[in-house]
DNA sequence: AACATGATGATCT
DNA sequence: GATCATCATGTTC
């Protein structure tokens, strides 16, 4: 591998990267929502530890038409229900995998989508994942994030709190400016402002009209 | 029938 | 390098 390429240039030894505690997490998915900007998603894979930022969320709400709980629980939408920072994995579009982050209590449904995150370490297995070494594209959408950290069904339900395949860390950054807008893609319900975003971040995906 | 997307190619800087 | 329009894609309800 190139190791001019690699982002840490510099850096002795990666970051100390604490894992998030589920008290430490807001029992509020437009909360969570914001408090994610900033921290951690650690993908541990047999060779590799996979890390990025979050740079860009959305909260799908209960009442909320676009989210997936929204009529109740079946079998794919199970995960939303589970305590807030469970994940939830589905197959958008029939083949792109999304990453949500349960936001309410245990039997209630809503949750945070990962939309982005900026490359901090593992580049060179995104890379190989995603069949690029652009380094823009490795994480910025959900699908490509999924696709870049081996991320799908086999995660659904993942405890995000725990030692396990993917976690949510923190390696206590200053999550810097927050931006909000609409949501991406979505028909119903898409006047609400829940997407939540990093300022002037080159790793958020979106149309620039959204990102100001 | 709808859908929480991404790759691609055209166009502009 | 950035931005935009177009369309392939197959699961889910």
């Amino acid at each position: 591998m190139n190791r001019a390429r690699s982002p840490a240039r510099g850096a002795a030894r990666p970051p100390r990267v604490r894992r998030l505690r589920r008290k430490e997490l807001p029992v509020d998915t437009v909360a969570l929502a914001r408090f994610l900007l900033g921290k951690l998603v650690v993908r541990e894979l047999p060779r590799a530890r996979l890390v990025g930022r979050i740079v860009e969320t959305e909260a799908y709400l209960v009442g909320d038409a676009a989210c997936h709980a929204f009529r109740g629980m079946t079998e794919r939408n199970r995960s939303l229900f589970r305590a807030h920072g469970h994940a939830y994995v589905y197959l958008a579009y029939g083949s792109s995998w999304m990453l949500n982050v349960s936001g309410e209590p245990e039997g209630t449904g809503a949750g945070v989508l990962i939309r982005a995150l900026e490359p901090v370490s593992g580049l060179a297995a995104m890379e190989r994942a995603r069949g690029t070494r652009e380094r823009r594209d490795l994480l910025r959408g959900p699908g490509r994030l999924a696709q870049a950290l081996a991320i799908d069904r086999a995660l659904d339900g993942t405890d995000l709190c725990a030692r396990g395949p993917v976690w949510l860390g923190d390696d206590g950054a200053d999550p810097g400016a927050h931006g909000a807008s609409v949501r991406i893609g979505i028909t119903k319900d898409a006047e609400r402002i829940l997407r939540y975003y990093v300022r002037g971040n080159r790793y958020v995906s979106g149309p620039g009209r959204l990102n100001p």
